[in-house]
DNA sequence: TCATTTTTGTTGCCGAGGAAGCAAAATTAT
DNA sequence: ATAATTTTGCTTCCTCGGCAACAAAAATGA
């Protein structure tokens, strides 16, 4: 096996890993709120006029899913819709009070997240940093390319 | 926001627009076979002897849900299943020719993924690549021992 | 040896999320 | 202006996968 494959297989190995202990952690503290709809409130407190077509873009959701959790956490408080005087069509969403609440409870979980690895990412020099950064960068954009790409495949079948 | 949160969050990026990328282009190839199948008959075909609890515990995924897959191969015909003469409990799987098939199919497809992306991976130097593999496996020990940790955690509660 | 505990796999039930079809508003084209 | 197309969001149906209870075999212990 190439380096290529290994760096790619190891990193889906530890995505997923930190992904399940994350989520554990979190629906724990969380209790009642699902990860999907911590998500969304993660998304909707940190970019303005959020709406169910963004979200679904953003958490790689369909629109219909996040349809789904937008209705819950209406229901629940933590997230409120408005609309603009000029569109009638569009439907954003901004968080409640208590909604607030969950975003900085999960903020803290963060925090809590970043302490307990931060033995591993102390040993980090800061060029790495960057050299991973770039790299992701890159990768990032290549990605976008190939998906404008896919679409188009998708049209001109 | 600090490198360490950046690169975390725009690594999570990344991964799920690769798996969504490679998902869509996977279920299309391999029409008929969900992806979680194809996981399931890549791991079989690399483990000799593997069983329903091996599978859960590298997918991620609870024994009970492997337990239908592996079902579904088998009636696909995709796997078989085989015993030990000295054991009645554990049940092993092994890919049968139409397996290989899909297996085969499957690796095409990440050869192909590999090709895509050549282009950002001959930017990494040897170097990088070593310092982001001892990252991945730090990282990596790091959060089997967390898991560990948590083990405790739940039986104490 | 025989009872208890652990491991392994299966099943039924339920919730989460995807697909597709639909309606209403907005945009574009004629 | 109005017809056609696109965008946005919602709903219904269905599949996937998790949970928890269970059975059978194996391992452990008295």
């Amino acid at each position: 096996m190439n380096k290529e494959e290994q760096v790619l297989m190891n990193f889906r190995d530890l995505f997923n890993k930190l992904t399940w202990l994350n989520k554990f952690k979190m629906e724990d503290s969380l209790k009642g709120h699902k990860s999907s709809e911590v998500h969304c409130i993660e998304y909707i407190e940190k970019n303005v006029d959020s709406n169910v077509t963004k979200l679904a873009e953003s958490l790689y959701m369909t629109t219909g899913a996040i349809s789904k959790i937008t209705k819950k956490l209406l229901k629940k408080d933590l997230i409120e819709s408005y609309q603009k005087p000029d569109n009638k069509k569009e439907i954003y969403f901004r968080l409640t009070e208590q909604g607030k609440v969950v975003f900085n409870i999960h903020e803290d979980l963060h925090q809590e997240f970043q302490e307990r690895d931060k033995a591993i990412f102390e040993q980090v020099t800061e060029k790495q940093f960057d050299s991973m950064l770039t790299f992701i960068e890159k990768y990032s954009r290549h990605l976008d390319a190939e998906i404008k790409k896919q679409g188009i495949d998708i049209k001109s079948e």
